[in-house]
DNA sequence: CGAAAGATTGATTGCTCTCAACTTTAGTGG
DNA sequence: CCACTAAAGTTGAGAGCAATCAATCTTTCG
């Protein structure tokens, strides 16, 4: 896949003017943004960062698709943001500088738009709208992992199963090429368990499946009463 | 208790300085913030907000204790916030205006200050250290939903239970005011599973108890191998 | 072609939720 | 100040969901 891909001025920012918490900025900011930018690939499967790692760059997926997960010490991973291009990959580090406890892989090869991270705080505080922004979409976060505790709390497997898919067929569209090994750790159960519900949905035809793919018939069917989607 | 208490600016620059995530701000910050900033008291058990509320004010807990939590549907209600004097208590809210899915209550009899959401963020853009420590906060809210998720899906309640006695233990000292309810919505089970497992800390002579006390006798017993304290 | 990853399905176990009954304690109003 | 009520604590029994263990099969890919 292309790789060292470069991009002009005028693309960066471009993207960044499409980017999820940019929006309502002046053309003028999104042109210094670009000029800060370097784009770097990350081929499938590849460590973008990880854990006790301080951090140094902003990132932006441009291209491809990146998993920002959570390990536990058994070995146990927790998907909480399947990013897509246009979104932002961590919005805490630039600021702080400090290691948190994400890892992001690419999941596909990827192109992402990097900047220094000082310089871009420094861009950020230039631009108080994109502090609000940033500021939204973390409090976004907190809501919804807040709801996917109240989920493992009250709520049964398939019914975390069917937001799962509601949600990513809301962002991806109704072909999700996810394994039931992914999607089991975006609903933080078994893979075992994913099967056997992905088998009773099949049956009552709102999914149809295929090796690594899953696609949504019926969307409808998967919306309980009162279900939201959460952020992916 | 102690009502319509208001504070001389002296006294709310003092409590600005030693709040959470004001620190490393100027004096000038300080006397700022208390200059646009009111006291409110709250009496235990009002709503300080309330979901679904457009945010209007910034709030510090003063004196008292406020519980921040979120309902289900269904009425059940996770803690994710305890917050002691000190403490701000929407971070989001105020820069974004909306409403969030929040609960906050008193527990006590409390005092907060409370400044106009405008006022505050507009001071806060000036003082780009307040905005960095609040960024940082919310990635620490975040971090510990997610930690926190990860042992719903992999740790027994005994073992999640130990992880907040020991969190709450780090935060208010050994004796601890409150119901196996409370601690029920913290720990996100069910008040019957915490009975049970405080009645065996018990026998082990980790902890006393009595009606709504809990005391922590041996607070190393409630430390599993790797594990660490949350952000309560 | 062999190996590794993914998909399936069955059998079993066990944790914890639910339901339920009962006791104790605290608080309130007559 | 007592009686009553609501809240909190306690404990037992039972059911059920999903995790675990296990075996088998399929597909992909080098």
């Amino acid at each position: 896949m292309k790789k060292n891909c470069t991009l002009s001025l005028e693309a960066k920012a471009a993207v960044f003017s499409r980017a999820v918490g940019f929006q309502g900025l002046s053309n003028a900011a999104y042109d210094e943004l670009a000029a800060i930018a370097n784009t770097k690939a990350f081929v499938k499967d590849e460590i973008i960062f990880a854990p006790e790692e301080p951090c140094r760059f902003f990132d932006l997926v441009v291209e491809g698709l990146v998993r920002v997960s959570v390990y536990s010490v058994l070995g146990k991973r927790i998907t909480y943001l399947l990013a897509v291009p246009g979104e932002p990959i961590n919005l805490v580090g630039p600021f702080t500088g400090a290691p948190r406890k994400n890892t992001a892989e690419a999941v596909k090869d990827s192109l992402l738009m990097r900047i220094e991270r000082q310089a871009f705080t420094h861009c950020a505080f230039n631009h108080p709208q994109l502090i609000t922004n940033i500021i939204g979409m973390l409090g976004n976060s907190i809501d919804s992992s807040n709801s996917r505790i109240l989920d493992m709390v009250e709520k049964k497997v398939v019914y975390r199963l069917k937001r799962i898919l509601y949600t990513l067929n809301e962002k991806f569209g109704p072909t999700l090429n996810f394994t039931a090994v992914e999607i089991a750790e975006l609903s933080g159960t078994t893979t075992e368990s994913i099967l056997r519900f992905l088998g009773h949905l099949r049956e009552k035809g709102v999914i149809e499946k295929s090796r690594g793919q899953i696609r949504v018939i019926d969307a409808d069917a998967l919306l309980d009463p009162e279900i939201d989607a959460i952020w992916l």
